[in-house]
DNA sequence: ACCTGAACACCGTTCAAGT
DNA sequence: ACCTGAACACCGTTCAAGT
């Protein structure tokens, strides 16, 4: 007998199970179903088409990125944890990464409230807010297109310069990378509030 | 009469021509023989499968973005050129921006070199051109993401920040988000360098 | 050398039906 | 209310064959 009746709950658990045993593009509303031990049609009582599974699994991993308080510290401070909030999540569900990061944008307002007004008060102008958000989102984006690639494997031809640098990859992490990408980014940002002051 | 053989030129032509027309994942083996008048097991005598296909499209893409002469100026304005040029691809070929960024990385050193050097001579350390170059490539990465994705729509529940700011849009370009992005890119490069000089 | 045809294992989705 | 089964129009790809 195949259990009652599925909760939404359920479906979301059994989604990012398979997300994340197997590829990103292993999640369709066939093998969803099968992992749920219904027929292949079971899911569309659930949800309307595959793009609303998708905001729900993204929806729930939205859900948990944790908000800097305000006491939490200065702009800056504040802006590169939500950062690494978000991109922890996106570490965590490498599979939903663009529909979370989509969902961002339109239907769940939280996160992009809260990094607004983190820039507002950094001192940008309500123009400026925007553009600055949207470079932070794009960079995000870009993360977590990269975070599961391989690494640029050497062909190691010699002379060139990407050949000899490459040699020093094994002692970087991705850490460091993360790091190095979000402090350069607020850097930049810190920096265009400083000359727009002057 | 079917045209005589067809060229890898001739493959690479309608392939760009399904992808412009419709949507990037418009763009299937079988599509693409039909497009060229053949069974839809043609491609396959000139090409091993779907990624090779699209490794042909990219790199047709990637040679046509040009590198900055050293004559051209300081390091990082010439880095911001060359940012802009490959952008520029980015969006003159949206469906192809994962293979291209992809190759980019792998088989196709010509850019990666370019960009690596640009950024030695700018003063940072071996490790440090890795993972500045790995933040450019990442926020690309993001660009070519979001380049035809809609506008947030406002859903206008007043009260937000959000809501407030969205209502100054339209008076911003998609060039005005390009330039603060990588302005504020290399603002933060910049800013590292000097501070490693300090 | 340059393909074509049939077939397999996958998709998302619609529509009608079953308990 | 909670599904199931059959069917349609798509995929990528293998394998054997045709000219």
């Amino acid at each position: 007998m195949p259990a009652p009746n599925l909760t939404e709950a359920e479906i979301v658990e059994a989604a990012l199970r398979v997300i994340k045993q197997d590829v990103v593009d292993a999640l369709s509303m066939r093998r969803l179903s099968r992992e749920l031990g219904r027929s292949q049609m079971a899911m569309y009582y659930y949800v309307a088409d595959k793009s609303a599974l998708l905001d729900l699994v993204a929806a729930a991993a939205l859900g948990d990125i944790a908000i800097p308080d305000p006491a939490d510290g200065p702009w800056d401070a504040r802006l590169r944890a939500l950062i690494t909030n978000i991109d922890e999540q996106l570490r965590t569900h490498p599979g939903v990464g663009e529909v979370l990061l989509d969902r961002m944008l339109s239907t769940d307002r939280r996160i992009l409230n809260a990094a607004m007004e983190i820039l507002l008060e950094g001192g940008f102008g309500d123009e400026d807010v925007l553009m600055a958000y949207a470079t932070v989102h794009t960079y995000l984006f870009g993360r977590y297109r990269v975070i599961s690639s391989p690494p640029p494997h050497g062909d190691d031809r010699a002379g060139d310069t990407v050949a000899r640098l490459v040699t020093r990859l094994p002692s970087l992490s991705g850490r460091d990378f993360f790091e190095f990408g979000v402090d350069t980014l607020v850097a930049g940002l810190r920096e265009r509030v400083a000359r727009r002051r002057s």
